[in-house]
RNA sequence: GCGAAAGUGGCGGAAUUGGCAGACGCGCUGGACUUAGGAUCCAGUAGGUUCACUCCUGUAGGGGUUCGAGUCCCCUCUUUCGCACCA
């Protein structure tokens, strides 16, 4: 074993001690961590987070998507975070009465897992995590409104989630249906098909599976046309709609009933292709269809059918929904009737086709339909064409592929002829006519299944009655309390079964013996409505009064993940419509605007415990200030990008800080003293102008970067750019009045611009500087443009598009002398020696482009 | 396969309406102060060419519109994301 002489004990105390000392001699860093917690206190003891529901001011509502109470805050929250505090602290200077509420998404499975994992409860973990993230978040310093805090496993909260439930059931929204459901084995639940990713589950990544079992549904689709409507949303990022739109798939088509030809029993399938109806050869129908359902129980001894159903539905788990799987099938040895032309359908259950779209059965055109096509040749299955190509050369037995696109009609009796595009919507009146089907629409979406078999959740209040069916707990036993005595841990069944005193209860409506339900919510319930709560989270009457609601909703800045596009995001603005129409809230939309905010990344890659390759926030906090931190997380990038961690540009946030703070106390008695002035403009040297013109410019690019923009990465850069040139003055002390007067003003502004990105620094030099109040009532700060005006102009001199020359001219001269200057710099002129001047266009402000033959 | 977004120095990024490409920061190079340095200050930093002035090239690649294109149009390539048998 080798021993490195550099790292010898004595050396490193040598060392350290020595960096020590030459810290204190140097004081090279700004006392972050006494500014930090001084202003904490200030900003806490004044209460200036705590937003009142009403006064004269306009209200602002800022939310960032709530936490899983981890314990730990970790860079993603701060990143997050971060960029709420800023848009906070930005509209409170803007005048708003702005309001950020924090609060916990404290129920489901890893908070589950943890405490079994430690051998507690979710209940104590959860508190634990909580009391720790909430020290962590006013380590941070964010302006959070914790008297509105709520936390989705406490009994005041979920109380409420249980009342929406039962007015949603009410309503009708509500149902209970037995299917194929996806099956995570690990997470011993179903997943909605949203938590289903590249057929695995989203949360822990393992294999879904398919599982028969009755589940609680809400039914967004009957709310799927309105949530493709975003016509009320005031800035969404086009790429969460689009996701939205394509997710929830509004396809428009016809509908047809196919009888069969035993019995007459009617086959409903849906098409966008009515005009191949008289191409149908064959009939396809998944495994699950109720049909097929049917003829295996009246069939037990068709052991091919019975194989292939049961491979089908069990085996084929992950492969089954892509579009590489080989598409199999099995004659069921049934026909049916095209009701149009009365031609005979063999009837095949097939691999390929999803039971829950459209109406679960597919009339198959092979000519016409690729997916046909090649399970018709697979088969033998006869082609038959019904639209024929311009050339009219299609012949069914030389096709290589499905003919998809419009043509001409034929053997289609009396619509031959008659171009595809026309046919479509006269062949659904004909159909219609004859009560044959009807012209209809189709999404993809489905219903959401909220039933989830597990311990840590809302329980869905519903009593089981032998005698009187499902009943709803009545509002006066609301809350249904999730007890604490259970059995949690790797159980087969649902974990509420193991708790006979919880389980078992009289029914309200008839006092006979019945059961609970042992299904918990989903906890994407809990989170769809949580933003109105914090509009009254104390409320014990009501999940909110709606007088409240209508006061703070919508959210006007919402601030969160990508991930949430199609989940979170889609059901928030389910219930926010379910609530609109029962009058608790006003308008269409929960979050009018929304911000998608970027992954901190290292090496790369989202980070995370298991990669090992986290960055510690407090480490961060406790060495640099969380205003270092909050900058640094703010300049990397525009806020939607993701940032890849970099500690060195973390030191350069750091270094800005200080030369900040190094500016203004070095250089105090020279501020203080200017503050008193007013400056004589005309009597300013040429660079004293130029800072004068600086503390405007660098106001009015702020401005618009952090309003207007939301680019909070110029908007910091525009202040470097500004102390940049406040510390180029390199003797304060010797100006005269007129220019103290202007390096006061450049070096006071700073502080409101630093504000909304290092607050504690802000304040502190605000004060140092003997400003009055506090930063957030100070309002914005304001330029003005007559010094934006400066007496002379760069203009560039292109020849040709070609950059040439500069000129400085006095900026009012007019555009024909602007002409005559510009050819007589040195380099144009030399350039344009011997040539053919064409054109000359003069750009106000900016150039002379000259056009000429060389 | 379909759909969307993006591609700019060594790196993060800027250029808001077609008008000086590379702001600002990091890193790097040289210098000052130094026992030391995650300190501070000064200078430089797209590539090529030149002693220098100049000039040439350059925003994934190719074409086009324009006095002028990172920005607009067409084609190709690459990357990322979403969807993926949706009848």
């Amino acid at each position: 074993m080798t021993k490195n002489p550099d790292q010898s004990p004595c050396k490193i105390l040598i060392k350290y001690t020595l960096m020590a000392i030459a810290k204190m001699e140097n004081c090279m860093e700004y006392p972050f961590s006494a500014i930090e917690a001084k202003w904490q206190k200030i900003w806490q003891d004044r209460k200036i987070a705590n937003a009142p529901d009403g006064g004269d001011k306009p209200k602002y509502y800022v939310l960032s998507m709530f936490p899983y109470p981890s314990g730990v805050l970790h860079i993603g929250h701060a990143s997050n975070y971060s960029i709420g505090d800023a848009i906070t602290r930005l509209k409170l200077m803007e005048g708003y009465n702005a309001m950020q509420p924090m609060g916990y998404d404290s129920f489901g499975m890893p908070a589950e897992n943890y405490a079994i994992m430690h051998n507690s409860h979710p209940r104590i973990t959860t508190e634990e995590h909580i009391a720790n993230m909430r020290k962590q978040f006013d380590g941070m310093g964010f302006l959070l409104d914790w008297e509105r805090e709520v936390s989705t496993c406490r009994p005041d909260y979920y109380h409420w989630g249980q009342y929406i439930f039962k007015k949603l059931y009410e309503d009708g929204l509500v149902y209970r249906k037995k299917s194929f459901q996806n099956w995570c084995e690990e997470c011993n639940t179903v997943l909605a098909n949203e938590q289903v990713e590249d057929g695995r589950c989203w949360r822990c990544g393992s294999e879904v599976e398919q599982k028969e079992l009755e589940q609680w549904y809400f039914r967004i689709t009957d709310f799927a046309e309105e949530l493709l409507d975003f016509s009320d949303v005031v800035e969404w990022p086009e790429r969460v709609m689009t996701m939205q739109k394509h997710w929830i798939g509004f396809s428009e088509g016809t509908r047809i009933e196919f009888p069969l030809e035993a019995d007459g029993t009617l086959i409903p399938v849906f098409t966008t292709r009515p005009d191949t109806i008289y191409g149908v050869t064959f009939m396809a129908l998944p495994p699950e269809h109720p049909l097929v359902q049917k003829w295996l129980a009246e069939e037990p001894e068709n052991h091919a059918l019975h194989d292939f159903c049961k491979k089908v539905i069990n085996e084929d788990k992950v492969l089954r929904g892509s579009a590489e799987t080989t598409k199999e099938g099995i004659f069921s040895g049934r026909y049916c009737i095209n009701p149009l032309n009365k031609h005979k359908v063999q009837i095949w259950v097939t691999n390929y086709v999803l039971m829950d779209y459209g109406t679960g059965a597919v009339m198959a055109v092979p000519a016409h339909d690729q997916r046909d096509f090649e399970f018709a040749r697979k088969y033998d299955i006869p082609i038959k064409v019904v639209i024929q190509n311009w050339e009219q050369n299609l012949v069914a037995e030389a096709m290589q592929e499905a003919y998809i696109e419009p043509g001409i009609m034929a053997n289609s009796e009396h619509f031959d002829g008659i171009p595809s595009e026309d046919a479509k919507s006269k062949i659904t009146a004909w159909i219609a006519d004859n009560a044959w089907g009807e012209a209809t629409k189709t999404y993809r979406l489905r219903d959401w299944g909220i039933s989830r078999q597990r311990y840590w959740g809302n329980p869905i209040p519903i009593i089981h009655c032998p005698k009187c069916g499902i009943v709803l707990v009545p509002d006066e036993d609301l809350p249904v309390l999730l007890p604490d005595n259970v059995q949690v841990g790797k159980t087969t069944s649902n974990p509420l079964l193991s708790v006979p005193e919880w389980l078992n209860v009289k029914c309200p409506q008839c006092g006979e013996d019945a059961r609970r339900e042992t299904d918990t919510m989903d906890t994407f319930v809990d989170s769809s409505w949580y933003y109105a709560r914090y509009a009254d989270p104390k409320n014990d009457k009501l999940p909110f009064d709606p007088a409240k609601a209508k006061y703070w909703l919508p959210v006007d800045q919402y601030i969160g993940g990508i991930e949430h596009a199609c989940m979170h995001l889609l059901y928030a603005r389910f219930i926010y419509k379910f609530m609109r129409n029962m009058g608790w809230v006003e308008g269409n939309e929960p979050f009018a605007r929304l911000l998608t905010q970027g992954m901190v990344l290292k090496d790369g890659a989202k980070m995370s415990k298991s990669k090992g390759n986290t960055v510690d926030p407090q480490y961060i906090i406790d060495r640099f200030g969380s205003d270092t931190l909050r900058v640094y997380l703010l300049f990397a990038s525009p806020p939607e990008k993701d940032v890849e961690w970099n500690d060195d540009a973390l030191m350069g946030a750091f270094r800005f800080l200080n030369r900040i703070h190094r500016l203004i106390e070095g250089n105090l008695d020279a501020i203080k003293q200017g503050l008193a002035f007013e400056a004589d403009v005309d009597k300013l040297s040429s660079e004293m102008k130029g800072l004068l013109f600086s503390s405007h410019h660098c106001t009015k690019k702020w401005l618009d970067d952090s309003l207007q923009r939301m680019q909070y990465n110029t908007a910091i850069a525009a202040i470097m750019e500004h102390l940049n040139k406040c510390v180029a003055i390199k003797n304060p002390q010797s100006l005269n009045e007129d220019e103290l007067a202007v390096y006061a003003e450049a070096c006071g502004i700073i502080p409101q611009l630093l504000y909304p990105f290092a607050p504690h620094l802000a304040e502190e030099l605000w004060q140092m500087m003997s400003f009055e109040g506090l930063l957030h009532e100070s309002g914005l700060p304001g330029y003005e443009e007559k010094y934006l005006v400066q007496d002379t102009v760069t203009y560039v001199i292109q020849i040709n598009g070609k950059l040439r020359g500069k000129m400085e001219v006095p900026s009012d001269m007019d555009t024909e002398s602007l002409k005559a200057e510009a050819l007589k710099v040195d380099n144009v002129a030399r350039s344009l020696e011997g040539a053919e001047i064409k054109k000359i266009i003069v750009v106000p402000g900016k150039m002379v482009s000259i056009a000429a033959k060389l």
